[in-house]
DNA sequence: GCCCCTCACTGAACCGGTAAAGTCTCAATT
DNA sequence: AATTGAGACTTTACCGGTTCAGTGAGGGGC
């Protein structure tokens, strides 16, 4: 890109307005001692008078710390723009950065590969300072990356699949169970659960988490589980097939991943002359505002996605200042019963 | 952040490997003439062998290009989290700028106050090389701030809005009189809008196309518009309001600023006792695969978010590279029918 | 009155690149 | 044989900060 045709104001011009050299502004700005106050405020006055605030592109080269925090998400862009979960991630990792005057430095990658090669060039490059990482695979080749390079980063996983790294995470599992047992009490013995895509290690959790938790119901109970790859339409078609069974074969309960299944699921229903919740139930994940704009709302495993993120962030804050390795769960999602669920 | 464990190799390891000065190294990694064809070759072996590529923080500090591109959004987390607009968008710009290796830095902001201080510090502070702006309002400082610190930028907005910064946009008034028209010739004589954010221009923009074309219409028209502020909480409130009056007094279509709103919209018509499309029309705006899911499927004018952010980056970028001002229009969206808007 | 310390600050080196000016070599021109 | 010029590099001076080894003044102790 181009040249800059301002006429930038540097720590010199601070200096010299200040009457001081440009090592004394620098020790003012980075607040250590060996400044006596007037100078200090001195300093600051000129710094304020001619709007200057230091460069991090020279701080970061002058090798102290890289404000920038980097998120790589894999997934296709399609789908991306329809889940609200990553925008409402993103806005609560931005909540707690702003704090810290952090930014964050966005990028959609298409496969695994690439998201490595980008954070060993961002890293390398000095671009970050840090980084997020999100939907972990089985075998994922990141946390041996990131420990290769020393990247600091926080994921967003479970501990199992985050190899060692510091881990955010929800207890699907439980949650999981919540809902077969929530459905289950309501009457329910043939629930089906509609999951996102099969390679995402939080998906098996839940796949794994799903069996089980049918498998403690009484043996009579039937079960489905089908893998999309989160879309809409995927959630559609995995519907369809499910009751396309005649009744008394089919699902009286479903649960899906995420919400923006779930309301294709509640129109696929109607388009099958099922009602929600009488012949079939639908519970949503996620939560989003989505799930309590549709007819019926939607009954949905709700989670704090704006606080999840933000305690990502201040979990990462915390890894850069030091902090070792840990494991940090935050609540687990809770069964916000709607109109979309009710005994078969 | 703290320090890097990491041994760095940087532009003075692979010139010493390839037995040439940095100058050399530099010279080859731009693709500037005044190197042999075996020189170049050697260097591109070493850095491949060290793995290395140039820092793009010592790069911009020596005062090339910025690689990076801004975006700051405007508007409240909570909505941001459900518009499918902003990530598709994002999704669109970003599959531009990897191509030029080029980064996303984003921002959620609160306030345009705050939006204009981080477009300076950012400048300033040469963490971009140019800024993606948009969300215009009336009287918007941005304009002035950009033209005053020779920032480059594209400006997403009608060129009415956008102060004679190069604008790439899409014709709502067209659309607005497009959608009105369709509905006129459906048979409706009543009329509304739920509109978006007030203070937003391009919300003007729409408000004065849409009473424009209700004027061009035979004179027993009714029509009606409401402001919200794009959630669906707001757009369930305002159709309820407009669906409360007595049938003869109401309106039979409803348009809709987005299609968060429009989904709201038909669940309160089905609260309400109203059958879509038979009793009341609704047509939503921006397509998203929402509109899909939903049962019936909502009619909308549709418009290609992410080709119309890849134009955006497009725009950016030839900004940079010296194109003078200039208006990019994107096809104007078109009505796509479905199963929400029929005859009253 | 001298020595030693501390405090407050300066100067220069350095971070990892870019860019412009300088040097060297060798072939073609006169 | 001397001049010129182009090609292929090297040298050097930044970019805008940080950091660290000085430096000089002032104060306290004896």
């Amino acid at each position: 890109m181009t040249a800059t045709p301002t006429p930038r104001v540097t720590i010199k011009d601070v200096a010299a307005r200040a009457g001081v050299s440009k090592g004394a502004v620098s020790l003012a700005f980075n607040r250590k001692p060996g400044l006596s106050e007037a100078t200090r405020d001195r300093i600051f006055a000129a710094a304020r008078e001619l709007g200057w605030s230091p460069s991090t592109t020279a701080r970061t080269l002058a090798g102290s710390r890289v404000d920038v925090v980097g998120l790589a998400v894999c997934r296709p862009a399609r789908l991306l723009g329809l889940e609200p979960f990553y925008m409402e991630f993103i806005s609560g990792v931005e909540s707690v950065l702003v704090e810290r005057s952090c930014a964050l430095l966005l990028r959609l990658v298409r496969s695994p590969e690439e998201e490595v090669g980008l954070l060993e060039s961002w890293w390398r490059g000095r671009q970050i300072g840090g980084s997020i990482l999100v939907d972990f695979r089985s075998d994922d080749p990141r946390p041996a990356v990131a420990r290769r390079l020393g990247l600091p980063v926080v994921a967003v996983g479970h501990p199992s699949l985050t190899g060692g790294l510091t881990s955010v995470w929800t207890d699907d599992a439980t949650a999981v169970a919540e809902a077969v047992r929530y459905l289950a009490a309501l009457g329910h013995r043939a629930i089906a659960r509609v999951g996102g895509a099969a390679e995402l290690g939080h998906t098996s959790i839940r796949t794994a988490a799903f069996d089980e938790a049918v498998g403690a119901l009484e043996p009579a109970t039937r079960a489905w589980q089908v893998a999309t790859d989160f879309s809409g339409d995927a959630g559609a078609r995995a519907t369809r097939t499910l009751l396309a069974a005649p009744a008394g074969e089919r699902p009286t309960a479903i649960v899906y991943d995420n919400d923006i299944m779930a309301v294709a699921g509640l129109s696929v229903a109607a388009e099958m002359g099922l009602r929600v919740p009488q012949d079939v139930s639908l519970l949503a994940w996620d939560d989003s505002q989505l799930c309590r704009l549709t007819r019926p709302t939607l009954s949905a495993m709700s989670h704090d996605v704006h606080g999840f993120g933000a305690e990502v962030a201040r979990t990462l804050f915390g890894t850069l200042t030091g902090d070792g390795p840990g494991s940090h769960p935050v609540p687990t999602p809770v069964l916000t019963p709607r109109g979309s669920t009710a005994p078969p």
